[in-house]
DNA sequence: CGTCAGTTTGAAGCGAATCAAGAACAGTGG
DNA sequence: CCACTGTTCTTGATTCGCTTCAAACTGACG
């Protein structure tokens, strides 16, 4: 228990550190964020957190764990659209009565908190609450521009472009929510996930980390690929935009 | 002149079966939309109608001609995000203060009519204006669904699926905005442009309309591709989502 | 210690990109 | 009316990136 009072907390810094850094926040956001009621929700690692198109009135913090959205092929293909990880507000829309359009799904054991009060309580409210409001709208934007780069990334890219591009994403994620340690973080996911979301065969994808342990831009263990060099990822990355 | 006046009625119906696909419109909603003052914007085939990172406070309709939203990167690669035909609203974003997240550029010489008057006026009023207010809803709506099925396309499908489930989707959006015959519609597309969607080579978009021309399923001409039998466009599709 | 998920490796093959050149066509100006 | 131009489409040959298949390996875990 005290793990996970320890994930409740570490989590709340993500989220405070993840909206700062969109929005700068005054007392009457802290405040409204620090009275949320402690509603939590706890999967297991492959557990669904959301199904198609259920409603999607059930908004959440991430306090710890990674969180998918994803789409599922007849024929079992896969291609997962996003992610979702400490700090992050996942299964929110700022359309009333919309309704999942993909399925939101735990990479790992995840610890989640209600966020449907509070955002109920601010948004359409900036003079109220002039961080919280604002964040919403561009938390949304955020989601929908990440949306596109996943298409320029699988439409337009290669294989080590793919795969440094996504981390680039996630690298800045983590480092604007306070997340990850000084020369990088840690990516919980199994190279198949990795395929899934980059449009690549796990084979493949196996190859192309390969290369990027040649150059020192990561490490990896068994489930876990660590970004070990911040610096070398952009380096590797000059030609793209 | 003659032949403007034609785009613009044509246009009109194509945006009165748009919305109704999407939202029985009542009488307020009808004069609402009637009462349109004239603004139209016109431009030429690969001009830019909105650029990257401008205000996305002009949300217009389309009257006639096919507009796309596109990213470039820095060498050249170009990936299309989305398309807009006759009876689209393009431009449009709920949430106040965004900018464009791409450029919007004409494919052919295209012919808009300013919106921004009349969502002003209707959105958040489904008491006045039910059909209208939550039209605006599914729109955005859709766009998003849009933008998920050029991920999955682009990152788990092969060649022909991926010009199938493109020509599928446009088909549908023709068919219930009342546009193109009965047995298909005319996309007036180069071959590059569709590659530029698709993730493809021009090349191999080429050989890959071949195969459908062999199966009956379109008809080329230069500059265009008409799809000539919806009903073996789906049969061609069984296996896809 | 066996099991199982995840990673790694090699070989073979396929799908798509690339390169290069030619053909079809629309538009232009002489 | 025709030669000229530029764009789009088409074709063939070749190369390359990636997938697939199959098998072995590694490490965590009960």
């Amino acid at each position: 228990m005290t793990d996970k009072s320890k994930r409740i907390a570490d989590g709340k810094a993500a989220i405070f550190g993840r909206l700062e850094s969109v929005a700068r926040l005054f007392d009457t956001d802290r405040e409204a964020i620090t009275s949320l009621p402690l509603s939590l929700v706890e999967r297991a690692a492959g557990q669904e957190l959301q199904a198609v198109d259920t409603p999607l009135n059930e908004p959440r913090f991430v306090l710890s764990g990674w969180i998918c959205r994803c789409v599922t092929l007849q024929d079992g293909r896969r291609q997962i659209l996003d992610f979702y990880i400490a700090g992050d507000l996942v299964g929110y829309s700022s359309r009333p009565g919309t309704r999942a359009k993909a399925s939101y799904q735990c990479l790992t054991d995840a610890l989640c908190i209600d966020a449907a009060d509070l955002i109920a309580r601010t948004q359409g409210q900036p003079l109220r609450y002039p961080g919280l409001a604002a964040a919403w709208l561009t938390i949304e934007d955020e989601i929908e521009q990440r949306l596109m780069d996943q298409v320029v990334r699988n439409g337009r890219m290669l294989a080590h472009e793919r795969v440094l591009h996504l981390m680039r994403e996630l690298d800045r994620r983590h480092h604007r929510a306070g997340l990850g340690n000084g020369d990088g973080f840690v990516m919980p996911l199994t190279q198949e996930i990795l395929g899934e979301a980059l449009g690549l065969s796990t084979v493949h994808v196996n190859r192309t980390l390969q290369q990027l342990r040649r150059e020192q831009i990561i490490r990896t263990a068994l489930g876990k690929i660590e970004i070990v060099n911040r610096r070398l990822l952009e380096a590797a990355m000059q030609t793209e935009d």
